[in-house]
DNA sequence: CGCCCTGTTGATACGATTCAAATATCGTGG
DNA sequence: CCACGATATTTGAATCGTATCAACAGGGCG
């Protein structure tokens, strides 16, 4: 079994004025003496790979900006097995329903190295308080939210399992504004696309022997992205 | 072809304060005077079955509270196909992105008979410069709306086709409380859980076969919901 | 060095799709 | 009201794709 490697650590308070995503940042519309009030009260942690940011049931006090890395967010079906419901990356925000309720509804682990700014959400309330034109930046996030799991459903459930395993690559290599695209574990595929584990090796393999993509170093991948369009029909 | 048989009808202004589900309404915590200044802006509609609430990347500038009924959310993939993203039904609102943006993400179909009223994105607007506590009650509907599409990925779209089916039957008799549940065409189905119409129907047809579920009246399903759970396993 | 975990590959069985045809249902006009 | 055509649903048979089970290779870590 594994053991849950590694932990998180604290990397200290933000730096929320100095911040080098702060245009995209949930927060990005205050000023000065707005960041300056709540800065204090602003976490930062690193989470290495496999590590938990918040289990689901865990209680919900805070959301989290990821500033770097990916997260996926996970909820057990009652027969046990695991579905990832989203995938987030840089300035997305998780934890949302801190606001809402008392435990969070999903899991957010760590897929690769990811730093976070953990928010209480005293903070945000205060926030809204003050500035309640944060309402539109926050409902921005959960209409981001739902687009997102949109996607999972009709691009990343849908379809055959190469349309499936493509329409990621493609996804993902699109939002890194590149050819090349940061993978993860075969399981985790299979968890986020609905597919086994074998399936999605057999699909990457096939997809290398056509030379779609290519791998040259383990879980980078390279993609020929017209090649995969076409691919798609 | 089908042609889309049937048109929606005005059917009056709103009459909030007499309204059969005010209590569970986006506008619940309101009290009388802001609903005299908002009703004269709110229509009411009926739409029969198979007509269009309103098509995706249609202008928006209202969202939608049904009244009764069950609508569904559709988006179209590169390649033509369609899938349902989300089912919705009384005390729900569509169409939130309109407080975002210009047009529509989805399109919204009726597939019951279905009742709703339309409120303009700038009442809305209005209200929560004069109600900033409204705003909890908007992001409780985000809120489900991931909820729901959180259960659409895990349940709906994940395991075999049987699973899938019975899961929704389950879903929809517990949303109605009861043993029963309108169904919609088998085309729906398929394009809500991720199968053929085809497989849909040997699927239901098996689950009559061992007599976990009985159809009375057409699209009007009976569960044995207990036998139905254990074949979840 | 050896163990464990992850990923790969193979053989087989199962399940879903596809294509085709028959049947049932709905809507419409005679 | 019935008959008709159009549409939706059901069913069948064959094919294709995915899951399953099992074995094996490679890499990381103690």
């Amino acid at each position: 079994m594994k053991t849950v490697s590694t932990a998180e650590a604290w990397t200290g308070t933000a730096d929320c004025r100095n911040c080098a995503i702060r245009q995209s940042v949930l927060f990005a519309r205050l000023d000065e003496p707005d960041f300056d009030a709540i800065h204090r009260q602003i976490d930062q942690y690193t989470f290495s790979p496999g590590s938990i940011v918040y289990s689901q049931d865990d209680a919900a006090d805070a959301i989290f900006t990821i500033r770097t890395g990916l997260v996926k967010l996970t909820q057990y079906l009652p027969d046990g097995t695991q579905r990832i419901v989203r995938l987030l990356q840089s300035t997305d925000v998780i934890g949302l329903e801190a606001l809402m309720l008392d435990r969070y509804e999903h899991a957010a682990t760590a897929l690769h190295t990811t730093e976070v700014c953990r928010i209480p959400s005293s903070v945000v309330r205060e926030l809204l308080q003050r500035k309640p034109q944060l309402f539109n930046d926050l409902m921005a996030r959960w209409h981001r939210a739902v687009s997102d799991c949109d996607r999972v459903i009709t691009e990343l459930s849908t379809g055959p399992a190469r349309a499936r395993v493509v329409r990621l690559l493609l996804w993902l290599a699109e939002r890194k504004g590149d050819r090349q695209c940061d993978l993860f574990s075969r399981e985790d595929l299979g968890a986020l696309l609905g597919l086994t584990t074998e399936t999605v090796s057999r699909t990457m393999a096939e997809l290398k022997r056509q030379g779609w993509i290519t791998e040259p170093r383990i879980n980078l991948i390279v993609c020929d992205i017209d090649r995969l369009r076409a691919a798609l029909g």
